[in-house]
DNA sequence: ACTCCATACTCGGATTCCGATATAACGAAT
DNA sequence: ATTCGTTATATCGGAATCCGAGTATGGAGT
């Protein structure tokens, strides 16, 4: 069976760093928004703003699930969040698809090796 | 000399695509818009909106460039864009975080072996 | 002349971004 | 116990962006 990923791709900035994120570990809100400045050097910070919007979104559209606060002696204030399944497999379709836009980018640019 | 690229990272995928299309050669519009569709094999379509907002907001920027149509036969209606020597620049640095973010994914998800 | 494609461009509604702001509980220190 | 900085969720509304429908015209082929 084929999954509809395209409808969904490409993916925006925002929403690809909060699955992304997401990948490694389930994460409240605010432990997204470290985790997204984390990830990109702080280059990137993500807003409450784009964060909620692109939450709610990514909620109906199935591909990231709210999760049950399970550990006891947690902050009950968390709500987390967790890649579904289709996430998961929507978020790879995505990977691939940008290292194809890398590989094709390097066909016609000069990329100067990382210094040290 | 540092060159203040982080202001405009990350593109939008609508301005990576473009970029990416001038990467190669100078395009005209509907170029652009061939190109794009046919590096991402048809899965991702410009729109002519999309296009020249993009393309006036990069020409303001200086990351585009307009270029006199200098071939001789060529239908005269086409206007021209190049790459400017700042947006190769923005371009490199922009595939150089994206490669990061693939890697960075990688770690996290099982990716599957591409298929024939 | 007619038709089809190439080409540039505009318009406006829909979507998304995103910082300012509100609210409040937690932890630690005084 | 009060205060303070941090953690945490969430909303609001203006700005930016997306994006397809539509307009217009030129060139090529029949």
């Amino acid at each position: 069976m084929k999954q509809d990923f395209d409808q969904f791709l490409p993916l925006s900035a925002a929403a690809l760093h909060i699955l992304l994120a997401l990948a490694s570990e389930d994460r409240h809100g605010y432990g997204i928004m470290r985790e997204v400045a984390r990830q990109s050097d702080g280059r990137y910070k993500l807003g409450p703003g784009t964060l909620y919007d692109n939450l709610q979104k990514l909620l109906e559209q199935g591909i990231v699930e709210e999760r049950s606060p399970c550990s006891p002696g947690d902050d009950p204030r968390r709500r987390y969040y967790r890649l579904s399944r289709f996430g998961r497999g929507l978020l790879s379709t995505e990977i691939a698809r940008l290292e194809g836009v890398v590989r094709e980018a390097k066909l016609h640019l000069h990329i100067r090796p990382e210094r040290a």
